[in-house]
DNA sequence: AAGTTTTGCTAAAACGCTTGATCAAATCTA
DNA sequence: TAGATTTGATCAAGCGTTTTAGCAAAACTT
């Protein structure tokens, strides 16, 4: 089936020549001892480079010439073996490579666990519970690091039994549970970004489309705009803040009740609400931002950037939070005991606002 | 850096009754054959559920009962060293989990290869040649059954040396080299597909918007697009192809020339033009698709359904190309020998066609 | 009842590597 | 020059499994 040729391991072996002997058994410590005519202790200390050893310059080069000259690899099942602790960092995630964005979490986390020498296992559970608790188990039995627990959106939840065996931390989402380490985005600090884009534009009638649905970002994201708006004197105004369901035609669905507010700005839950009210506003013969100033969340990619005009927007620090939970897991940064750790979402600021005109 | 304690593997150890015992030491074999007063072959005999094995109900059951009571987890490492390959398949991407929908690659790949009771181990080399290397290398030394070498949108591609020690397959990309088993989604029938969308409901005179950059998609989705249109019967007309930069400012700048064609459909090259596009239409003051049919591809998430109306497209396989990458690897699906295989691009009908007004 | 087969289990050798203990030879000391 | 030290390298144990060969006891044979 699978096509491939040897490259005779063993210069010895004599032998049936074989024909196309499949892929090569690769090579050992051992037989690169033997080519160098040392002792595998000896290969393995020049392999690893141990400053304590003493090894002769002549020595060393003979067995990094053996090394070369045999292809060999060090096979890292068995150091894990011996040293008892694997370079792996697991992720699991519910749906993670799937939802277009939060891929950028496998990607940070990659990153930052790569920095590290660490390789990362995952896993996607599709939010099956069965097929995660294998998951977790399979990166249990290869001896992980620990765990990165991650959700594709930002959320309560709960921490499965067998996780509890590794040592672990969410990633997107958090626990009640006193001690379990995670790390979020600052929903609230976002919404405050974001409001103050509007803000520094002169803007002080701001409205906000919240989500319909509960979740940590629709409070928070709330909170972020009434701080901001009071930062800057504004009383809230709770007729101010529509609902709607998060996506694109909830956005468009909200343009007619946006447009009785008599608001010169509006700050939208996330930026596929903005591009549903993008149609939305266009089809009132409204223009953004002359006639109303935008500002979304989320930096979706393929979005944001691409609207007519591009959006202002806040983004969601998918690739840091994943960077942030290894660097966590590892001890190299500090997670606050009792809540989650809050990473920055940085305001992208496109087009879609633009300084109000004096009226 | 990790304190780790160890938590009296056997029972008799008698019990200094600590505290918060960190993280124990992990249960190995031997200890469960202790605790259940049997060689450790035998454990390992029950764990694996040896059909040739002759084991009593009752040793059986001891043996399970403490496996069950010390919470005993097979070390994968053990196992892979002892049995010479691991349950790994590597999966390197060049900017995989970066881009928005390509990460269902990941998906596709993890679902099969967790099918087959393999797990998949990522990188991401964000296309530095030096990282890549190194990802393979670890790869190599971690000794998986094979590699996944994925690139995030559809081309040629070289064939880095340190694959070659691997047996591999390549994913959304080919090489023209024998031999290199490749899975790529079949550009022309997706060509042919989207063509057909707009034939089927009538029309004739259908513009197509290519994209400047040169590409296999670019070739691929022309020649569907011809072969359609000559398969209805309706000669190839040059002019009705333009070229575009393929984003949403591509499609948009795109309009002026689009209408001059007098075409009463248009075949974009992928979603995000059309998007483009849409806008473009609309500031003209035309409606879709009452007064211009548009069909994509790519059916990128987050844009397509939500566009308004609702774009038809055709799907690009992401999915199916990771998974059909696993079993090409696995010798479970046959590869064509000198060619890449093709994958179906699918179908998806919304509401951005509506069936030609009779003139 | 002595031989044969079956049953149930164990011993022990790998697997490829790391590492502390050793050791012989070379070099230094006084 | 004998003892001490340093240098350069090896020995061998052990990491947690799997697996083959083997062995004693039990269960069948005739």
């Amino acid at each position: 089936m699978i096509s491939q040729e040897k490259s005779s391991g063993t210069p010895s072996g004599a032998g049936t020549p074989r024909k196309k002997p499949p892929r090569p058994q690769p090579v050992t410590l051992r037989e690169v001892a033997e080519a160098a005519g040392v002792s595998t202790a000896t290969v393995s200390l020049v392999v690893n480079n141990k400053k304590a050893a003493r090894i002769s310059d002549e020595t060393r080069k003979r067995v990094r010439d053996a090394i070369r000259n045999l292809g060999y690899r060090p096979n890292a099942m068995a150091q894990t073996l011996v040293s008892g602790s694997s370079r792996f960092i697991g992720l699991v995630a519910d749906a993670i490579a799937t939802t277009p964005f939060a891929g950028q979490i496998i990607h940070g986390a990659q990153d930052e666990a790569w920095k590290h020498g660490y390789a990362l296992l995952i896993a996607n559970t599709e939010g099956n519970s069965e097929l995660e608790t294998d998951a977790i188990a399979m990166m249990l039995e290869y001896k992980v690091r620990g765990i990165l627990y991650s959700t594709w959106f930002h959320r309560a939840t709960d921490i499965p039994a067998s996780l509890r065996e590794a040592d672990f931390v969410l990633v997107n989402c958090f626990s009640t549970e006193p001690g379990a380490r995670a790390v979020v985005p600052d929903e609230a600090q976002g919404g405050h970004s974001a409001t103050e884009i509007l803000l520094r534009h002169g803007h002080r009638r701001i409205a906000f489309i919240n989500a319909t649905i509960p979740a940590p970002a629709r409070d928070g994201r709330l909170q972020g705009y009434r701080e901001a708006l009071e930062g800057a004197g504004i009383p809230f105004d709770e007729d101010l803040v529509l609902e709607a369901y998060p996506d694109q035609e909830g956005g468009y669905g909200a343009t007619e009740d946006l447009l009785r507010l008599g608001a010169t700005a509006v700050y939208c839950y996330n930026d596929r609400m903005a591009m549903g009210l993008y149609d939305g506003l266009r089809e009132q013969g409204l223009s953004i931002p002359a006639d109303m100033a935008v500002v979304g969340f989320d930096n979706q990619e393929v979005i944001a950037a691409h609207l007519r005009p591009p959006l202002s927007t806040v983004s969601l620090p998918h690739y840091e939070l994943g960077a942030a939970g290894v660097r966590i897991l590892l001890g190299l940064d500090e997670a606050p005991l009792q809540e989650a750790a809050k990473i920055y979402c940085p305001t992208i600021e496109r087009t879609s606002v633009q300084a109000l005109a004096p009226a």
